[in-house]
DNA sequence: TATTGTTATACTCTATAACTATA
DNA sequence: TATAGTTATAGAGTATAACAATA
């Protein structure tokens, strides 16, 4: 047990900090494919769960529904997504991943992982490897 | 080696999803002493970088100089810091956290580790305080 | 009457540029 | 002429509330 550990600002602090410098990384990155983090992190979402609504979608990117609409608009704009209206509820719209919308995730996430070079180079490939699948653990639970 | 790792979203995704959820929380737990996740910010780096000036703290916070100046002055309303005149350049200020200061972080920062008590509580205290440890080594990097 | 998507609007946050004083 | 802090202002991002279509 190391005695530092308690003076270290907590966890969600430094990760918000992190995540911050990231992001501003990474939405240069995307910038070259015309993309914002945003349309990022929707298409993520699609992609991880294909019978999700736009309020589903919403709900889990922790945004309004109301700001859900620009972005699937943009991503429609894009060929990336294509709203098809459900024949069983016809209230809410099917929003199926094109195959340029996969195409487009794909490089996205290369430049993604690219970025993730760049900030957590410091750390050794096994602990970066760890770090990252017990993050996606404890980001997956927040649904 | 895990052939999942690879698909997984980048981690500077992830993370700023987790980053998302986490200030919302800490957020709504600092307000009780009505402080604001972005006066914590300052005073954790104030407390980090005693000889730091405005425009420093903006730069290691990553906001533009002039959003600074209404975090001083708020924190100095609730006497948390002090805004004293550099003899050597009087210019700047000499930034000095007071002992209300202290104080204030320390139960922010008390907060903060309920909160990520809620959040991290699935992984183990161990796997916990290793991922804390790296990622405040990361995070000190980016500076 | 409730739900899904949408629009209109207001509010918060942040950045940019111009200003004052000091160097 | 450059730097530190400040002020004013505009832009982006976001949430809230009201609306139309459907259930």
């Amino acid at each position: 047990m190391t005695q530092s550990h308690e003076e270290l600002p907590p966890l969600g602090y430094l990760l918000t900090k992190l995540a911050r410098a990231t992001t501003v990384r990474f939405a240069a990155a995307i910038a070259t494919l015309n993309v914002h983090p945003r349309h990022y992190g929707a298409l993520v979402t699609l992609s991880q769960d294909a019978s999700a609504n736009q309020h589903r979608i919403a709900q889990l990117l922790g945004i309004a529904p109301s700001a859900m609409v620009t972005v699937i608009d943009e991503l429609e704009a894009m060929g990336a997504v294509a709203r098809l209206r459900d024949p069983k509820n016809r209230r809410q719209f099917i929003l199926e991943v094109t195959a340029e919308g996969r195409t487009l995730l794909a490089r996205a996430t290369q430049l993604g992982n690219e970025v993730d070079d760049d900030v957590w180079g410091v750390l050794t490939p096994e602990d970066r490897a760890i770090l990252h699948q017990r993050i996606a653990v404890v980001a997956g639970r927040l649904d």
